[in-house]
Parts: C-alpha cells; structure tokens; sequence
DNA sequence: ATGACCTATACCATAGGA
C-alpha cells in the first residue's frame, strides 16, 4: 500500500494536477493539508471517477484537512483529545466546530481514519507566525497534547500500526533548513522548543521517509526564487510506529511536483509543497491481527 | 542588487501562509 502526504494549498485550485499525480504515483491513500474549503466544496467527484473516496475536513477558506483512499475509510475523528483551539469561532459552523481544552474554538488541523488496519492522520501543525506570537504557543500547546495522544493510543496498544502524516511546520534537523530568511534563535520552524518536542515523538514514532530520503526538502516558499535556488525547508513528514515502520519498504519525496509544468502538462501552477511517500507491505507484519488481510486465522 | 508569490473572500485590500 503506497501512502502519502502533501500539503496542496486549495484542492479547488489543484485538484486536476493532484488527482493526475495520485494516478501516476499510484497512491492508494492520500493525506491533504490546506484544502482551504468546506467538504460541500470539496471536488469529490473527480476523486471518486479517479477511484478514490474522500473524507474532508474543513471549516472556511483556511487550514483544512482530508483523506483520498482507494480502500475504504472508517473511523473518521476531526480532532484528537486535549486539542487546542485559537482565535475566534467560524460563523455557521457551529454543528462541527468543537471547543478545544483552552475553551477557544479548535481549527480544522486534524483527521484520523483507519484504513486497511492501519491508523493515520492527516495533520497541520500551526504555522507559528513569530517567536513572540500567541500563534507561537498555540503550536507548541497543540504539538504538546498531540504527543500525549499518541503516547496514549500507544500504550493501549502498543502493536498498533500508527502514522502521523503531514505538514508540522518544523525543520527538525540543520540540513532541513535551506530558506536563508529564517534563523536559530529569530524564527520559528527552527527554534529548540520546536525541534525539542518534534524530537519528542521518538522513540515511539521515527520518521519512515528519511533512511530511503536522507536528503531533500520539501517546501520551497513561492517568494524570492526559493525554488530555483532550492532555498527549501523539509517540513512535511510520515512519522510512523514501531508496528508501521517494520512495513516499510520505501521512502520517496515527488520533488518535481513543484515544477511549474506538471509532468503530464497539466496547466495548474504547483502548491509550495510537494508530496512525501511511503510504501508498506502488510505482509511484513507481525501483528497477528493484521494477517486477516492474507490468510484466514488458524484457531485452535 | 538577495527582490521577484499565491489563495480565498462580504473582493481591487486584506489575512494567512512559512
């Protein structure tokens, strides 16, 4: 099962160059970030004629999460426990628009579903904005609550095979950082308390892209000629558990999918980041559960 | 020269992005 993640900035504006490269990539599940529209909204229809169904997560024209799937999707949460919540709540969605644990109306930044026995969610992490910002400690608030999370779902079941897809908004290591504008110390995406808890997620979660990709980023801001001078950052990532990374089986960053001509000549200009893939194979592994998906169970 | 963009919206200016 190839999985991947990619922050598409508007899936109204780059549906068709997505669904094309879900096809050549052969994707069968896909998690988005910043689909900056409602579900209503959503292009549905092109997925499910490309053989995909979607779950979509979204509240207004910003943030905004989702699910393309070749298989089918249960288990749909549009948050995870102790979420925070920033700014003010969205008119009218007063049916989907939870309440986060600091009493402020939570974003749409997450969606969990199951598919094929294995747990993943589609997230995006809080920009930041600056060191001193609010929108600073709303990021480490929510990245913070994310981690006990996952050190709960882990602990309930410690075989469960769990990924953590997306965009978190932090450059983890030193070669992850090429944008010369941001700086240790000035900015975020970089600073320790970021790094401090991205790290934080290991041992229970590894990055699964990194030992196939070792190098490579895959952000590169529109502005100042990032792109052409590949002043990038790699904050787009699949951290996976101890039960997903021993399926593993490949890593891949689709790195001409920034291009401004899509490889299929499609004439939709490119998302400023660019998709992050991995590969598993369910018949490595040893949950004894997940052989349901190969041969029927032996008992007695 | 280190600048040059992109998207959505109560739309021609602003917010947000990273």
């Amino acid at each position: 099962m190839r999985i991947a993640t990619w922050n598409v900035n508007s899936i109204r504006t780059r549906a068709e160059r997505v669904v094309d490269w879900l096809q050549r990539a052969n994707i069968d599940v896909l998690a988005m970030q910043e689909i900056k529209c409602k579900p209503e909204q959503f292009p549905t229809d092109l997925f499910q004629r490309a053989g995909y169904s979607v779950t979509a997560f979204g509240l207004n024209q910003w943030n905004g999460v989702a699910f393309a799937s070749r298989h089918e999707i249960t288990d749909v949460a549009t948050s995870f426990a102790e979420m925070p919540g920033f700014g003010n709540p969205v008119k009218g969605q007063e049916a989907v628009q939870l309440t986060g644990v600091n009493g402020l109306p939570q974003e749409a930044r997450a969606l969990g579903v199951t598919v094929n026995g294995v747990r993943l969610w589609s997230l995006y992490v809080p920009n930041g904005r600056g060191l001193d910002n609010p929108h600073f400690d709303y990021k480490l608030d929510w990245l913070r609550a994310l981690q006990r999370n996952v050190t709960g779902w882990l602990a309930e079941n410690p075989e469960q095979p769990l990924a953590l897809m997306g965009d978190f908004n932090i450059a983890p290591l030193p070669e992850d950082m090429g944008d010369p504008s941001f700086t240790v110390g000035e900015s975020t995406h970089v600073s320790p308390a970021e790094r401090e808890l991205f790290a934080g997620f290991a041992p229970q979660l590894v990055d699964v892209v990194r030992p196939y990709q070792p190098e490579g980023y895959t952000f590169w801001d529109y502005t100042k000629l990032r792109f052409p001078r590949n002043e990038g950052m790699r904050i787009d990532f699949i951290l996976g558990s101890e039960a997903f990374n021993d399926m593993v089986v490949a890593g891949e960053i689709h790195r001409d999918e920034r291009k401004q001509d899509n490889p299929s000549g499609i004439d939709i200009k490119p998302s400023d980041h660019v998709p992050v893939v991995c590969e598993i194979d369910q018949t490595l592994s040893d949950d004894e559960f997940a052989d349901d998906f190969d041969a029927p169970m032996i008992f007695g």
